[in-house]
RNA sequence: GGGAUCGUAGCUCAGUCGGUUAGAGCGCCUGACUGUGGCUCAGGAGGUCGUGGGUUCGAGUCCCAUCGGUCCCCCCA
């Protein structure tokens, strides 16, 4: 058959025989949430597109060739292409840091980038997120890079499959005099580096240290800690310290600063060692102190974290945690002859008010067509109506595993089937 | 944006050196069993071989282009 449309490259469906661990996985980050305090916010899926230039920074590779922008009238429009700037805005609109002390959220968002698709990486993708807003102790630091662990646990991905990966890159304070000596470093060695290090040597040249391509020459770099200010020292040290006491695993990765211009201090990823392929990243995140009174807020400290859905589910099946089986019906009707089929679709309406699942041949096929469905639904319960059940007021109920059948009456069949299920 | 690789039935694939009417398994439908599923057996539906052009007496097969998928670089979830 030849397609007249198709999805757009990077954008997938969720079928329903993979629906079902969206749904699974949904609801496990949901109840975690909850458990540490955070409530969710969903916020639109369109915003200006100057929300995400002022805040993900108008070099960063995600604003810079990534993000799906279109104009109307006037004003120009961005798909959110991360998830944080959005939640900025929104805690800003609504007076969320008038209510004081912290606020926790979490949300469940699609977003938008438009790269070449491969293993992990889509143009729609989706992730789950939470932001913290006004805590600026490593406490909240900690908390979140332990909540991020736990999930994982919780979905039953082993400690040892993943590697959480810390660093600080400074503040306002600091990091300048730390860039400048990264700078310094490029310079000196400009010949070497490739094209694109070459381009960003001026405009950003943070990102010189995660290039792959010149990890070589750039391992010699000078590293940020001598750079950090009393505080940025302290605030990483206490972090460590408290991730040691709540037994968090983690690895200092000094070249880890990120694509996007708002962290400060805090930056961590969580990489999985098998099923990923090039894109390991499960999640990324950090803190940001700047960026609510960049966005227009008063002075507010605050961090996230981003998790890859997709690539969640990618690990999850790379090894073969066990995940849920798609949900079956607990019955199917089954008419036998045309008299029945009335009575069949009544029953079936009756069994689901009293709160069952039920299906039931809507084509007025063959007994035994019927039959073929009710087995294939995985219905436990096959109910079967036929003019002997309907002259008693009765119904046929057959087991679909034992091939018991059991004549039960009509007025106390949801009753018969919820006890044997 | 650059690169590699793959496109044959709903799915997974076979298809010889270019040779007649393009095949299998699974799935789907029907029947054997006129009120009973899974197993078995029989039958059936389903393909302009991604698309366009070229070479050739002849193209699923060779060449070119194009579109799409997958994976990789860059970077990120």
């Amino acid at each position: 058959m030849e397609l007249k449309y198709r999805a757009l490259e990077g954008m997938h469906d969720v079928l329903p025989e993979s629906s079902h661990l969206w749904q699974y996985v949904e609801s496990r980050w949901r109840t975690h949430c909850h458990q540490y305090g955070y409530r969710e916010i969903r916020t639109p899926l369109l915003e200006t597109a100057e929300l995400f230039e002022r805040s993900v920074g108008e070099t960063s590779d995600i604003v810079s060739k990534e993000m799906y922008v279109f104009q109307r009238g006037e004003e120009r429009y961005a798909l959110k292409p991360e998830g944080t700037a959005p939640v900025v805005r929104a805690y800003l609109e609504h007076g969320l840091y008038a209510a004081g002390g912290v606020q926790k959220l979490y949300y469940i968002t699609p977003f938008f980038r438009g790269e070449r698709p491969q293993k992990g990486r889509y143009r729609q993708a989706h992730q789950f997120g939470v932001e913290i807003f006004g805590a600026a102790h490593p406490l909240a630091d900690a908390e979140l890079l332990s909540m991020v662990m736990a999930f994982f646990r919780v979905l039953g991905i082993p400690d040892d499959a993943l590697e959480l990966r810390l660093n600080t890159i400074g503040c306002p304070d600091c990091r300048p005099a730390y860039r400048e000596a990264v700078r310094a470093f490029g310079r000196a060695h400009f010949g070497q580096l490739c094209n694109s290090c070459q381009a960003r040597l001026e405009r950003n040249p943070l990102r010189l240290l995660d290039c792959k391509e010149c990890v070589a020459l750039t391992a010699a770099a000078p590293p940020i800690d001598p750079y950090l200010c009393d505080a940025c020292r302290t605030h990483f040290e206490s972090l460590q310290s408290l991730l040691k006491s709540l037994g968090v695993a983690y690895r200092r990765d000094a070249r880890l600063v990120r694509g996007l211009d708002y962290y400060t201090r805090t930056t961590f990823e969580v990489v999985a060692e098998r099923g990923l392929g090039a894109q390991n990243a499960l999640c990324g995140g950090g803190r940001y102190d700047g960026l609510v009174e960049e966005l227009g807020g008063p002075p507010t400290p605050a961090l996230g974290v981003g998790i890859g859905i997709e690539r969640t589910l990618l690990v999850l099946q790379a090894l073969q945690v066990p995940l849920p089986e798609p949900p079956s019906i607990d019955a199917y009707v089954v008419a036998f002859g045309d008299s029945a089929r009335l009575v069949a679709l009544q029953i079936a309406q009756r069994l689901r008010a009293a709160g069952l699942a039920v299906d039931l041949d809507l084509e007025g096929r063959s007994p035994k067509a019927q039959m073929r469905l009710a087995n294939r639904s995985g219905a436990r319960y096959a109910i079967l109506l036929g003019e002997t059940e309907l002259q008693q007021d009765a119904a046929t109920v057959k087991d679909l595993h034992t091939h018991e059948q059991t004549l039960v009456s009509q007025a106390e069949l949801s009753e018969w089937i919820r006890t044997h299920l």
